[in-house]
DNA sequence: AATATAAGTTTAATCGATTAAACTGGCGTT
DNA sequence: AACGCCAGTTTAATCGATTAAACTTATATT
């Protein structure tokens, strides 16, 4: 195996010390050090294909530039755009990151929490799985920087960057209203995630309990899903309209109106949460929620930046999610 | 800030040096050791939450136990599926990984590298975008271990996983041939990628020159797709199917079709390349090549930790991808 | 001439772990 | 009593970089 290229290498070849060939390197001590000195020992890193250990480098300065980021999944849609917006952005602050899915677990969570500071990040953009109390307050414990990202727990105070969930439900709701729909079925999960229950909170206040819901098990999506476009068909009112809270419930709820052949929009409006390729592939296109994922992302990491280089800052920013409309909500000319 | 525990406190509480204290911990010496003292140095090591530094420990062992992957853009969902599965099965192997996408940009690619080695990964997993022989080079020439994912150069032995895309398109092709169709029209990339030239080649050879095909730049995919269709239909002889070589191409090719009016599959067939939410909530399911993602991504890990533990080991890996027969693609009874 | 200052470089400690080699007493053997 | 041996532990080098402090010369100042 052919070895690295170390300092010690120039500096033998040069024959200086290890000390300077740092210096000249890192453009420290610039007016001290003899022009063709520094000059030979840039030409001799140059031949040599010199480049710096960032293990060595990092053990002695104590920070890595790594960044941890723990996404629910990164093969779905959300998480994969915004772990590449992260990816993106870290890079241009000099950042690599580390990655990895909690599949909506809190074990796994905090497995990767441990695994990451482990390996010494110097700090993590988190998206939290239901009942992740405990893997937070050790976060919190740690003293490591961490942002939270899409979820948060409204008790516990972090750095944290999400969008108003409330108010994008309502403006999902109300575009329906608006339209003249009378019954909204709302689909939406049976979970302890804070974001997630605001957006049902936020459809329940608009329609003044005048809403059916149907609950869904994150474990079992397509199955809950059927039964509750079922139940909103079967009702002695049945809805015009439905409103689904996230991508996934939004896609398996269309695969399943698609084969019982309701027309979308005419029997049904229907709006989404997320973008994704499919709503557009669906006869009628799918109006949906949009989430700021290049805001998201950026924010996050200046959150995560600033608490980095000032351990007391906690902050918590919300930003707008915008209605897409598209024609699986309007009233056809 | 909060300072880690490190072998130094356990020692210095318990009373021993650091030697001893990480013989235990590591379970080494075993049979040397005093019973007593191992229970008192793992109780302190316990109390004192101590997590070993991995920085410290990789200088000095000089592994990282972390991999490098590159794909071309982490939010397309062949990418991220991927490197879901990457990182599950690393993590099994006690491995983590960094990430990032070349943007299908040599000079990118050439940048990631040379990060990632800075940062000692022990091994590299690559999609390689077109015109990257030059990085190719250069990551040989390190020596660290490495698997091309997906794309390679035939002429330029490395350890490789791929699919056979030239049987993979003559299955797709066949397949419309099976269903009656007789003017086949293929879209597929303007590249230098081999492996997509192979679907051109496969789809070609069985039609034996009788194919029209649309090319498509990376960089104008809507635009020259809507080209390549129009030119299909204005053929004197109009084609009755089209075979799309990739995800993104059938989604911008349905999504112009839709808009044409054109019925699925009785005016036109589809078979795609890839599976994506999208294909099912099509009207008409779309018929696609599915990759084995899961094989795809394990059997790289395989060679990689191959290669780790044996550098002169090198292997290519060819796995067939199956028609996924939906709607789109058959005649309607 | 004595001393101060500056320029250029080196020494050596350090980050936190690993590990070969050396050490220390106590014990048994002859 | 002298020696070897062994269990149990420590010493010290090492990984590759960074950096405060110290160290040389040479030059300037008084």
């Amino acid at each position: 195996m052919k070895k690295n290229v170390s300092l010690k290498d120039i500096a033998e070849q040069v024959g200086v010390s290890t000390a300077l060939v740092s210096y000249v390197l890192n453009n420290k001590l610039k007016d001290r050090i003899n022009k063709d000195v520094a000059a030979k020992i840039k030409q001799v890193a140059e031949d040599l294909n010199y480049r710096p250990n960032q293990i060595a480098r990092s053990l002695k300065v104590q920070k890595t530039f790594t960044l941890g980021l723990i996404v629910a999944d990164i093969s779905n849609p959300f998480s994969s755009q915004i772990a590449r917006i992260i990816e993106d952005e870290a890079k241009n602050y000099g950042y690599s990151v580390i990655f990895g899915s909690s599949d909506e677990s809190a074990k796994k969570t905090g497995d990767l929490i441990k695994l990451f500071l482990d390996r010494q990040v110097d700090g993590l953009i988190v998206s939290l799985p239901e009942h992740t109390e405990e893997q937070l307050r050790y976060l919190k414990k740690s003293d490591v920087p961490f942002v939270l990202i899409d979820r948060y727990y409204p008790t516990i105070p972090t750095n944290s960057v999400s969008i108003n969930n409330y108010a994008a439900s309502q403006k999902a709701v109300q575009h329906l209203l608006d339209n003249g729909r009378k019954r909204i079925g709302i689909v939406a999960y049976k979970t302890a995630l804070f974001h997630l229950n605001e957006r049902i909170r936020g459809a329940v206040d608009l329609l003044a309990g005048n809403a059916s819901i149907g609950m869904v098990g994150i474990h079992s999506i397509n199955q809950d899903v059927i039964a509750a476009i079922n139940s909103f068909l079967a009702d002695p009112q049945p809805v015009d309209s439905i409103f689904f809270t996230s991508n996934l419930l939004a896609i398996s709820g269309l695969k399943y109106i698609n084969s019982l052949g309701i027309k979308i929009p005419d029997q049904l409006a229907i709006v989404g949460f997320d973008e994704t390729d499919a709503f557009d592939l669906f006869y009628a296109p799918v109006s949906f929620m949009k989430q700021p994922l290049v805001e998201l992302g950026c924010e996050s990491l200046k959150l995560l930046f600033n608490s980095i280089e000032n351990r007391e800052s906690i902050a918590s920013i919300e930003l707008e999610a915008e209605l897409v409309v598209k024609s699986s909500s309007i009233i056809k000319k």
